[in-house]
DNA sequence: CACAGTAATGCAATCAAATTGCATTTTTAT
DNA sequence: ATAAAAATGCAATTTGATTGCATTACTGTG
């Protein structure tokens, strides 16, 4: 998934700065979902805590980021697929969160149509797997 | 769901407390998942936290109640079905999160069988769906 | 039914994620 | 270039959760 972050602050009308940037490439190095702790540590020397909290908040409700929250209750992120707006996350992918190195991927599988009850009205969805992700299988095999 | 406190701890081999049975007693109350800080708030004056999060972590380890994580990443707890054990959660089903009373419901709605890609075991999954629950839809309709 | 050993509880302190208020700095439109 | 609006940084605070330790309560044994 190539990624412009200036290109992408220009999508949402959000102001151009150097925070906001750096945030969005930071996300984009990897396929898998951050976390606000791990995010923090790359970034805390550059990026006051603050306002990384608030940039990550902007960019869920834009409809950039989303979030995955782990068994922890800790937020992560990742990169929205393009259908994403202000509006709805399109976000109806699996998300496989690993039980051994509690990385948060996201699955290139689709989450199934389900019928709600009489009355609930469903507008999202969130649907994460736990286990052993494909990193951790090798390396147990290997020992 | 008729619970009885009492056996559930002998059937798990735990020893017979006011607290732990308080607890119990007090989620089986309703069939909506209830949060750590609201149970604080019922029970806050008879148990102290901490033995209130000491117990709600025993009884999600021992397979009596299942942990729901909400979107603030706060933990909420509803009693399991009977099938759950130490071993393993039988939690298959829907959880519904309401966006406006921001109740949990565990529906009677089964997570479907979603096939994992290569390398990755799923142990378990969570699904909640996220909108607008029966109450608040009625509520809305009214005025 | 007493009592000793073990486990659970309560309390104080601490940690960590997240939020708020406000002064300062940066961005952007003119 | 500059003024208005918005974003950032800093300090303080809130809140959910955890840890260590002294005290209290439970349970099995005699």
């Amino acid at each position: 998934m190539k990624i412009n972050p200036v290109n992408i602050l220009k999508e949402h009308s959000l102001k151009h700065t150097k925070q906001r940037v750096r945030v969005l490439e930071e996300i984009a190095l990897d396929t898998v979902a951050i976390s606000q702790p791990e995010l923090e540590k790359k970034l805390g020397k550059e990026i006051d805590r603050v306002t990384l909290y608030r940039i990550l908040n902007i960019y869920e409700d834009k409809g950039i980021l989303h979030r995955i929250m782990d068994m922890n209750g800790t937020a992560n992120y990742a990169i929205c697929s393009s259908s994403c707006s202000e509006e709805h996350h399109h976000d109806e992918h699996v998300h496989f969160n690993c039980t051994s190195c509690s990385k948060i991927y996201c699955l290139d599988v689709t989450v199934p149509k389900m019928v709600m009850p009489h009355g609930f009205k469903a507008v999202s969805m969130n649907t994460t797997a736990y286990g052993i992700c494909e990193k951790c299988n090798l390396l147990v095999k290997e020992n």
